[in-house]
DNA sequence: AACTAAAACAACACTATGTTCATTATTTTT
DNA sequence: AAAAATAATGAACATAGTGTTGTTTTAGTT
């Protein structure tokens, strides 16, 4: 069994290449960086960028699926919960916190205008679970309706997410989490803690 | 006055380039797309290219400006009937109705994994309007509570164009309205027509 | 110590970029 | 209809980035 994938070298090189990358990205947006660039800020020798990825979108690519695979082992015991319903707020809560924790990347692809195709692809994570447990719990709802329900939540949770990001991260994970659910379970009508029309 | 805005050959000109742009978006990424390969589609000069933008990602944005604008133009009259509440359904589908009017642009934009900042934007177009309204109809909303909602909707309704789009359009945008109204103020609740828990 | 693999280094052909300038074609003004 | 103005073309240019290859140096593994 090969170990290159642990060895030393690498892992700095890719740390190193990781690093200029969301430093460069602060700064400016992800089109215009180029290879040569960042091997300069990276200060590593620009073949040794191409032993690792093809070009920056690889790089970012590569990035956000190390991040999707740590929440996914994050998530695990939750989806492996079985069939007795889990703690919903709990779950969001784990999410929240996880994304927190990468803020490092997230602030980039999850920022003002960055690339949604990212949250997207976290979010459809929990897609089918959820179409499945909306499909028992209302059985009057066609399953067009929970498509676009899904649809709709899903990126709302995404914008809830911009804006914690935006504000600088100040609202708790579990502040956050209740609203979200709030947000999906009631919409509008969960402002309406003193109004009745 | 210079009339150089009007000039025949400028708008065949632009006409040229934003046809190709569209049809090469519609196979690959905007980040790949070369100024050399749009002019050669277009059977422009690239000298020419540079007369009117400065590289790929103003072209989009210029375009994009220039629906927005049609936008504006289209709501104009809604946004000055006054305080008196419209009737926010006929509102969200003339907005829908637009859209699906711009739709060789927005399935680009729009599409699946698009860069949604353009979408952000038409939205946020209505953004102080509505949180205004919040405001006076939710009294004990807090403004953070307000802001957290807009971000959750805004992004929410994003979800839902884009499912329409991948779906084809088929869905009127009567009914797309519809289901944007029904989400954003009772969310999962509006799927409980039979179940009481 | 010997072996292995990563990183650095240098060189290469190739493509795209952005700018310029003279020329041609088209529109607008007079 | 002629003259003036401006848009588009075509060619040339320096510059910069790309992707690849082969060799040498360095660091890790056995």
């Amino acid at each position: 069994m090969k170990t290159s994938k642990n060895d030393h070298r690498t892992r700095v090189t890719k740390a190193l290449i990781r690093k200029a990358f969301t430093t460069i990205l602060r700064n400016k947006p992800i089109q215009s960086i180029s290879i040569k660039e960042l091997c300069e800020i990276a200060e590593i020798n620009r073949s040794t960028f191409y032993l690792h990825y093809t070009d920056i979108y690889d790089l970012l690519n590569q990035i956000e699926e190390e991040m999707f695979e740590g929440l996914k082992a994050a998530l695990k015991p939750v989806v492996e919960s079985g069939d007795g319903t889990p703690n919903y707020l709990t779950v969001t809560t784990e999410i929240f916190q996880c994304i927190k924790d990468n803020a490092d990347l997230c602030i980039v692809t999850l920022g003002s205008y960055g690339d949604k195709s990212f949250a997207m692809r976290l979010i459809d994570y929990g897609r089918t679970l959820c179409i499945e447990n909306y499909g028992k719990l209302y059985k009057n709802a066609t399953p067009q309706q929970i498509e676009y329900f899904y649809a709709f939540v899903s990126s709302g949770c995404i914008g809830l997410l911009q804006k914690w990001f935006d504000d600088g991260l100040v609202v708790t994970p579990a502040e956050i989490a209740s609203m979200a659910e709030n947000l999906m379970l009631y919409g509008l009508g969960f402002l309406e803690k003193d109004k009745r029309q």
